[in-house]
DNA sequence: AATAAAAATAGGAATTGTTCCTAATTTTAG
DNA sequence: CTAAAATTAGGAACAATTCCTATTTTTATT
């Protein structure tokens, strides 16, 4: 953290202080609040090394949209396929068969707890529509 | 099935003869060997159509690319972060407690039991570099 | 079988999100 | 203090997806 770039720091910043799990553009907004010259590439730059250091999550969703999370305490996100808002979740549930299931089966080796489950959110259910679908 | 058009049920076909998990750019490309008109705006209608009436599953890898699967029998998918590639992976874990858990905790209602888990995949662990990355 | 209404399509234009490029600036190491 | 390395701003280029419209196909009704 301490050598990280101002705009670097900016967009971690912007993270933390952020309930929701914003997107690239949202993140790009609000750091031009502070950083009147801050440019798009810089934050899709950064957002793409932070999340390969493991610091944030990328998180597709079923919409098209990529979110942003800072990993802070450990959860789980369930996803609406219709309108691609994300809901943190804490589980306890033991992780540890789900990852022998995958490494006896699958070649994927490095078990990065960073696991999405899909659904349709109570607003979708009732066929609200919102500025996503 | 039935009151499906031929170029839906192309696309379903497609999907069913399709051991990995083709994006909607290779799907058009095997649909045009036997359909010569078929345009790409049809192919993402259908798939789209497809998903929601959940006939196929849409999976957003963390590398941007869309990929669509044919929902026949229950499994999951690990996917790596680096390349995209996803693995299918079945297990018996008792998916009711991670449910039960995402009921209470938000408002996701409906569980889909769309599940993915992300990490590293061998190649990608060993360095190796392929188109995607 | 004829016809009207509804649904789906082809083809391509438009839009959106992301990556890439380059010159300038900032940081790091010796 | 200086040279090399890393990062940035700004914008052009690119790729994936959506949208639009006229045409074709399907469905339902008689």
């Amino acid at each position: 953290m301490k050598n990280f770039s101002r705009q670097r720091k900016l967009i971690v910043s912007i993270l933390q202080n952020s309930f929701e799990h914003p997107t690239a553009e949202e993140i790009f907004y609000l750091a031009r609040q502070k950083e009147k010259n801050i440019s798009l590439g810089t934050v899709y730059r950064n957002l793409d090394m932070l999340s390969k250091e493991n610091v944030i999550e990328k998180i597709s969703t079923p919409i098209g949209k990529v979110k942003y999370d800072l990993k802070k305490d450990k959860h789980y996100h369930a996803i609406c396929k219709l309108c691609g808002e994300i809901f943190d979740f804490y589980s306890n549930i033991n992780l540890e068969k789900l990852q022998n299931d995958i490494k006896k089966q699958t070649k994927l080796e490095t078990f990065c707890e960073e696991l999405s489950v899909l659904g349709i959110c109570e607003k979708c259910q009732k066929g609200e529509k919102n500025e996503n679908n």
